[in-house]
DNA sequence: GATCCACAGGAAGGGTTGGGGG
DNA sequence: CCCCCAACCCTTCCTGTGGATC
């Protein structure tokens, strides 16, 4: 049934965009300062989950890459390369060798060989609101040849932890938000990315539509419990898709999507994790009070604190109120 | 509306880690 | 093999914030 199964994964960039016309203008007049050779524009894009900025970022830039000699774009996910050394050596990645350079020489060397790049680069920064140092945003900016489109779930993330001075520059940015996609395009994007990787007739357009219903406006979501829905129908040697093969594969998608955040944390993380889910709902007093009496040599108040908070970024919790009424939720849907 | 308490998260300092060079 | 250095993680200390309580 799956005959082309990349067009199913994660990242992948399709060859054309059909919706957000409005949005790929805008990223596209935002980037002329490229091709002109003139300095760069800050641009930021926001919107929810799935929203397709990932996507349609990477599209742009690649096709403005295709098209323009002596432009090279490049992608960095800063949710795997959060920390100073790992995010600026992407960077560079995408367009100098990086072999030469010795962690013991630092981040300075690395600025440096940023700075003295002669042509012009768009990188996308993807999950800029992970990034841990802010300061990293200030240096990236004050480099003449580079272009960044920085992604996030909210701007305000991005630019909350920045200096005022920083703050009021980027107020000039372009800044182009997303809305959820709707139903309609969900299924019209559902149905495009079925065809190119599914045999024909392999899935019919109720069935897209239950699939489309279920992500609720989350196109990332959408794709993958398509991909599982294909998966459970060859398993099952069948050749069409059926409603009882989606019902399997939404929880079997999104337990997958659970387990691989948990597989990226600590042992005292997953024992904070661990905790919340067995009270279901706590404040963080009492989270703590509990995972101090199951761990024999604790982490402080502070660094649970940091835990708790990348639980939130990691969909694994939920965080609802502030102050003293703030009560995490475990997420384990 | 003043006060209190719990919380978030920044800053600074110390211990640990890991890769390269002597 | 050990030392060096930068990066990284954790801790301590601290400030600012906002809901709860009287």
């Amino acid at each position: 049934m799956l005959h082309n199964a990349r067009v199913l994964s994660a990242d992948w960039v399709p060859r054309d965009v059909v919706h957000r016309n409005a949005e790929k203008n805008r990223l596209r007049n935002a980037l002329q300062p490229v091709l002109d050779d003139e300095p760069p524009e800050d641009i930021f894009i926001d919107g929810p989950s799935g929203a397709g900025k990932t996507c349609l970022s990477r599209f742009t830039t690649r096709k403005l890459e295709e098209q323009t000699f002596g432009v090279h774009t490049h992608y960095v996910d800063c949710w795997q390369h959060s920390t100073k050394a790992s995010l600026l050596m992407r960077v560079l990645e995408g367009v100098d060798t990086t072999h030469d350079i010795h962690p013991k020489e630092g981040t300075d060397k690395i600025l440096d060989r940023l700075s003295t790049v002669d042509e012009p680069y768009v990188t996308i920064l993807d999950e800029a609101d992970q990034i841990q140092d802010s300061g990293i945003l200030r240096q990236l900016w004050s480099i003449p040849k580079l272009t960044l489109i920085l992604i996030a779930n909210r701007e305000r993330d991005v630019l909350d932890p920045l200096d005022e001075r920083l703050r009021s520059r980027l107020r000039g940015a372009v800044s182009i938000h997303f809305d959820k996609y709707s139903h309609a395009e969900l299924v019209a994007i559902l149905k495009s990315r079925a065809d190119a990787a599914l045999e024909p007739q392999s899935i019919n357009e109720s069935e897209l539509d239950v699939i489309a219903d279920k992500a609720a406006g989350n196109a990332r979501d959408a794709i993958s419990y398509l991909r599982q829905s294909a998966r459970e129908a060859d398993w099952e040697g069948d050749d069409t898709i059926t409603r009882e093969h989606i019902q399997t594969a939404i929880p079997a998608a999104q337990d997958s999507i659970r387990r691989h955040s948990l597989s990226k944390l600590n042992d005292d993380q997953r024992v904070v994790y661990e905790v919340l889910d067995d009270l279901g709902c706590a404040s963080p007093k009492e989270i703590y009070e509990v995972y101090v009496e199951n761990q024999p040599d604790p982490r402080s108040k502070r660094t649970v604190r940091k835990y708790l908070k990348k639980l939130v970024n990691y969909n694994l919790a939920e965080v609802e109120g502030a102050g003293p009424s703030r009560v995490y939720t475990a997420v384990n849907s």
